[in-house]
DNA sequence: TTCTGGTTGACGGTCGACCGTCGACTGTGT
DNA sequence: ACACAGTCGACGGTCGACCGTCAACCAGAA
């Protein structure tokens, strides 16, 4: 008896999918890697022919990656085209802040009409993770984490976008702040666990205005937390 | 006497800096006007070798061209890296309308804490500009300056940045429905301009939330009008 | 010493070419 | 007639090279 070797039932075995990484995506995320980590500081340049001999690719594969690096605010060009880090000033960093609120806002009062016991779930599985964390490192993640729930959770993909791009610069500040000293205390972790539950409650009204309100006031207290450090860091720093 | 060739008073000769087109940047304008005239139509492709032979300049002008378009939300790539003109669904629209309702919202309300004599004084020119203007092209493009200065004067560039993403979208989508049936009656120019001085009469309360939903109220409106123009036509194509 | 003019090196803009991949077409065997 | 395999063309990814430009450096003249 033939062995029936074209079955109809699909084969379903669970294979990856196969995805080289491109070189110009390896690039772009060895260079954000390198930025966000301090490696490469703010206003360093990243000359091109310099970089593909260092990393051992051709030029047009740094090229693209620093103009998507520079779509997401961590590079500035100057008027001949040279890249360099992006160093963000005080008034970057209110701008970024604001911005995020704005976004964050606006997410949470979408999300309130589009709520999915999937979100509901993934939020609350945040949180309890969140209170059994320790490592400060992983606690910023999760924090992220929790908010980018919130920012999908809104439904709609420009607002994503526009917080993928926001993103990068929020981190870019703030390991900027990291690494000039830990701000990060058990108080604040209990205070982002404590603000996080609210949230999670106002959005299970529903309402659009008690969710948002919740927002603001989350984000407000860090806004003038993180706003009040990097002040405090400018006049030491004068 | 020497007559002084080193004057300290710096020579205000107003010459127009000078600045030669990039052949990218040429390439990027054409396939953008070429796209949202509909010139190159939802769906077509955009082959990097066949354009640069159509314009006569290399694939990496095009293909920088195209990331740069991509970026703006005007083409869609697919795992290939094929290009090809964005097609918006009813759903995209409603999430242009809808981001860029959050936008112009936060917009208005950051705008009232920074407000400055020359953005008024920009605003008011502009609905001057409205009322004697009849051309309805130019009555869009009027009304487009009217919501974008408002964004500039947030004062946030993050903000503004993602409008600069999101404009074209909505062009895209604007002209495309345009292109079909045209939608600006003089009943809804008059109604434009009137939101536009109630918007201005709001901004110039200083009041976040007076002018917040003064905006609210311009850009709902709007945004039914579009949304059913938009559902009606969808029927229609079924 | 200071100004000026030229040299040189670094860098980005642009180009043409090579390669692998994918899809359409086609011819062949059943 | 249909299924399959081989072929071919189109396309993007990547590369190395050439060119002009700009800034820093250097040397010679005032």
């Amino acid at each position: 008896m033939k062995t029936h070797t074209s079955q109809k039932t699909k084969i379903e075995v669970p294979f990856r999918k196969i995805q080289k990484q491109s070189v110009t995506d390896d690039v772009e995320s060895q260079l954000r890697d390198a930025i966000l980590s301090g490696a490469l500081a703010p206003g360093e340049s990243l000359a091109e022919a310099r970089l593909g001999a260092q990393l051992g690719v051709s030029r047009a594969s740094i090229r693209q990656a620093k103009f998507q690096l520079m779509n997401e605010g961590l590079l500035e060009f100057d008027d001949r085209g040279t890249a360099t880090v992006r160093s963000l000033t005080l008034s970057d960093a209110h701008e970024i802040v604001e911005f995020r609120q704005v976004l964050e806002l606006a997410a949470i009062r979408l999300a309130c009409t589009r709520l999915t016991n999937d979100t509901i779930a993934a939020l609350e599985e945040n949180i309890r993770q969140t209170e059994r964390e320790s490592n400060l490192l992983k606690l910023t993640f999760l924090d992220i984490a929790f908010h980018e729930a919130i920012i999908h959770a809104s439904g709609n993909s420009r607002l994503v976008d526009a917080w993928r791009v926001l993103r990068p610069q929020l981190e870019l500040w703030l390991a900027g702040v990291h690494r000039r000293h830990s701000v990060v205390t058990a108080r604040t972790c209990e205070e982002t666990v404590a603000g996080h539950q609210l949230l999670l409650t106002a959005l299970k009204t529903g309402d659009p205005d008690v969710a948002g309100n919740a927002m603001s006031e989350h984000t407000s207290s860090l806004q003038k937390w993180l706003l009040l450090e990097a002040e405090a860091e400018q006049e030491t720093a004068v």
